[in-house]
RNA sequence: GCGCCCGUAGCUCAAUGGAUAGAGCACUUGGCUUCGAACCAAGGGGUUGGGAGUUCGAAUCUCUCCGGGCGUACCA
């Protein structure tokens, strides 16, 4: 149990031993909130309980507080509690409940934070879910290093995590790659052709179309365009799989749009959905009657073509997803998904279906600067700034943190000018810095000839500079960063977290030296378990990001 | 028009309804003969878009107005 969650019930088993003594009224206590004082000489945690309790009690704050402390059981990691107006509970802890952390992180290692959140739940997370019928751009990569920094989050917190893909491989869209590449095809072998307005006109097409003159010669010219698009969709979907891979993102499932309509379920989720008479014809088109669930107009399922919309198969899936058995399911999407994701819900709740297991996560859009001008990203068009090429420059760490590092309510301006400046501003480096200069030490006291495992038995006690101690604090808290971005969908909190605990790092770092001749033997034993401690819990925390933890720079 | 998101320091952004609204960048100043200075220390900078309401307490919740982004397809 986290160290705020213990905080919590000591505080409600003094408030029930007051009630109990008859120091308290009694009435039924609410959830007691922990949190962290704003200003660090006020304690390392505060409770507001006192002030909500007020009303039920009808008592003034300030007594209640004072009640509850006198009533608090002994414990032997609470140093201080004292009262402050206008009747907040503030909890020291001990130095040696700090100090513990040190060792917890060293014996814990990658399950440093483990919750039980999650005990026994599954959980689906879907991201990216970009169609094969191109590069990844740079826009498109933000909900899949959301939804994955997630799914890491989630793991850790004791949740069955299954990072799904949902390809759309299917649909107007693959007949259009098709043609394109086809008619790329055939100018190659010197026929007469040109890509009309809708078609792809990205350099790749024409990339895909030589792989195929090449291995074929003129050989395919009668082929239809289907042969080419189902050629291009495999080759894209390939590379775009190891493009995701570069940025440390790997899917358990990709789930294609086509096999809902190889085993006939697309078909089968609309006949249920006519069943339940949700469905209706008009002007030779089948609509879903979504006003029925309060949208402000009823959507076209099936085209006048016979053909569905992207609306029916994503029901369909979803559908799926239902039947499937998760306990939950969080779907990262894009600004292009906001107004449909509701829509996707409705037809869920049509199938008969709960609809509160589905969590939607909505981010906003991602601009690309570029010398100071909005640059306009379009696949079709073939006007985009591929992952791949930013990712060639500067690596995946910086794509990584830069993704998470906003609220997803935020939207994103991607400086290229500034990515590709590896300069000091970039945060990246201030975290990664910290384990690199951790690295450095082990190294140097290896090079002294320095044992190994000189600072096992280290006494640590005799870590007691303020610096070393508001490390430790920070270092507490990832079990309550874990619990924050798991319960609200919610990754940029690692981002901000790691920054801090680099912030509370680096003054540990110029303060506290280790290998100075001035540095008394158990000391410096002790001291090297901190910074041990502290690498780990960098190269934790990093991981967790998606990141790498480099030893140099 | 309708829906979603946003408006916080010069800029980019944080802040589970709690205490004096915080960081980075930029700017000013100081610190490397000792484990990596991609660092540290210090400073200035705010009517949280305006107004009203709920609350012991509002950047946060409600209403309203102003401003911005995105969406509002028989494209996906």
């Amino acid at each position: 149990m986290s160290i705020h969650h213990q905080l919590a019930a000591v505080l409600q088993q003094a408030v029930q031993a007051a009630q109990a003594a008859g120091a308290l009224p009694s009435f039924a206590l609410p959830e007691v909130v922990i949190e962290r004082p704003r200003e660090a000489s006020f304690g390392d945690y505060a409770s507001p309980t006192a002030l909500k309790l007020a009303r039920d009690a009808r008592m003034a704050p300030l007594k209640i507080a004072q009640t509850i402390v006198d009533h608090l059981p002994a414990t032997d990691y609470i140093a201080e509690v004292t009262v402050a107006p206008p009747g907040f509970i503030n909890i020291r802890l001990t130095a040696a409940r700090l100090q513990q952390v040190v060792a917890n992180v060293l014996a814990e290692g990658a399950g440093y934070g483990r919750l039980h959140l999650g005990d026994g739940k599954k959980v689906q997370i879907e991201c990216v879910s970009a169609n094969p019928t191109g590069p990844i751009h740079i826009g498109r990569t933000r909900g899949g290093v959301m939804g994955d920094t997630l799914a890491r989050a989630m793991r850790l917190a004791g949740y069955e995590v299954v990072l799904e893909y949902y390809y759309n491989d299917a649909g107007r869209q693959i007949t259009l790659l098709g043609e394109s590449t086809k008619i790329r095809y055939l100018q190659l072998i010197g026929q007469a052709a040109e890509l009309g307005p809708d078609h792809y006109k990205g350099d790749y097409i024409t990339d895909i179309a030589r792989q195929l003159y090449e291995a074929h010669g003129a050989a395919l010219q009668g082929e239809p365009a289907e042969y080419f698009g189902s050629y291009a969709k495999d080759q894209i979907s390939r590379s775009q799989k190891e493009t995701l891979r570069r940025i440390n993102i790997v899917f358990d499932v990709y789930y294609n749009e086509q096999s809902l309509y190889e085993t006939g379920r697309v078909w089968e989720a609309l006949e249920t959905l006519q069943e339940k008479g949700y469905v209706y014809e008009q002007d030779g088109a089948q609509w879903f009657k979504t006003t029925e669930f309060g949208d402000d107009k009823d959507r076209v399922l099936v085209k006048q073509s016979g053909e569905p919309t992207y609306r029916m198969p994503d029901i369909a899936y979803h559908w799926d997803k239902a039947q499937r058995g998760f306990d939950l399911v969080v779907d990262f999407f894009g600004p292009d998904h906001h107004a449909t994701a509701p829509q996707v819900l409705m037809g869920v709740q049509a199938l008969g279906y709960p609809t509160d297991f589905v969590r939607t996560v909505l981010h906003q859009i991602i601009s690309i600067l570029k010398d100071g001008q909005e640059m306009k990203m379009s696949t079709r068009a073939g006007t985009f700034v591929s992952l791949d090429d930013v990712v060639d420059v500067v690596g995946p760490d910086p794509i990584r943190y830069f993704m998470i590092s906003r609220s997803g309510n935020s939207p994103i301006e991607f400086d290229l000018n500034l990515a590709l400046e590896k300069s000091d501003k970039n945060p990246v480096y201030y975290i990664q810095n910290a384990h690199v200069r951790c690295a450095g030490i082990f190294r140097k006291w290896a090079e002294a000839g320095g044992a190994p495992d000189a600072d096992a038995g280290a006494d640590l006690s005799l870590l007691t500079h303020e610096s070393e101690l508001a490390f430790m604090r920070k270092a507490l808290e990832l079990p309550e960063v874990i619990e924050l971005m798991v319960l609200n969908s919610e990754p940029h909190h690692i981002a901000f977290y790691a920054y801090e605990l680099a912030a509370a790092f680096h003054p540990a770092y110029e303060n506290c030296r280790v290998l100075n001749d001035d540095v008394p033997e158990p000391l410096r034993h002790a001291r090297l378990r901190f910074y041990r401690a502290a690498k780990q819990l960098f190269a934790h925390v990093l991981d967790l990001m998606g990141m790498s933890a480099p030893e140099v720079m």
